[in-house]
DNA sequence: TTAAAAATAAGAATAATTCCTATTGACAAA
DNA sequence: TTTGTCAATAGGAATTATTCTTATTTTTAA
């Protein structure tokens, strides 16, 4: 089926729009987002897509920054940077996620890990340059 | 005059009791565990005072769990394991979290980390053994 | 055409967190 | 002691992100 039944449009649009991004979205950034082309949208769907797609693991929760949730339509593993000055959320393809450590894990605990997340908190280029030596 | 009551008592309080706490609590926690201790203690006075020992570097914040911010009071850098069943935050002393990246990470970024975090999720034991194949 | 089911919009409700303000505790000077 | 000052706090109001409810619309299946 090429053209999305119409039915699913908006829930289309939400996941193809985090398939795309490189912002890592919040919910609320999706919804500014897609607003224009769908001007009839509304906060609530977007929320309750989202949780849809996190469940069915089509998308992937980076956790909160800064008290908001934010989301990756790219569900391979890999590895984040997070500004602490502007909230971006950066993609590291370059770095390597440990991944072999999960059965490690699995050992240590008892449990079973299903992801696995690392993250690097600081300041980008911009807001490392921007402040100075704030962070000394 | 038998005990110097000084003014820094809860603020005190909140700071050992997440030195020694294994939990990694939320600030409800912190309150709930405190209240008995001293009656007159305030949430509000527990947020503030996490808000300004992570703003001082003597606590981190491990981000939310279901919605709710985790603190630890450890702040040498270690691994975690979160259970998506129980909302529990393991540490994993065992694990080696790779610092030596924090270079590789300023040099593709052009920015300055701070910290990183690696975070396992998943089920823990008994979240596991409870729910048998849940997960699958 | 119908009816049933799924998806949605809109906004109310909730929960975590922050903010505001009057009060209290601590300490120093008189 | 009493008084003044300032930091810390309690209590609750306000805010904000998120979830929930309900009526409506759209789709699907007869």
């Amino acid at each position: 089926m090429e053209t999305p039944k119409k039915n699913f449009r908006k829930r289309t649009a939400i996941l193809s729009y985090l398939r795309q991004a490189y912002e890592h979205p919040s919910a609320e950034m999706v919804y500014n987002h897609l607003k224009a082309e769908i001007p009839d949208l509304s906060l609530g769907t977007v929320y309750r897509n989202l949780s849809m797609f996190k469940n069915q693991g089509e998308i992937i929760s980076l956790g909160t920054v800064n008290g908001v949730e934010r989301f990756d339509g790219n569900i391979e593993p890999h590895v984040h940077f997070i500004c602490n000055g502007c909230d971006a959320v950066i993609d590291l393809p370059q770095i390597q996620a440990p991944e072999e450590l999960n059965r490690q894990v699995n050992q240590a605990t008892g449990g079973i890990v299903e992801m696995s997340h690392l993250t690097f908190t600081g300041y980008c280029k911009e807001c490392k340059e921007k402040q100075g030596g704030i962070t000394a």
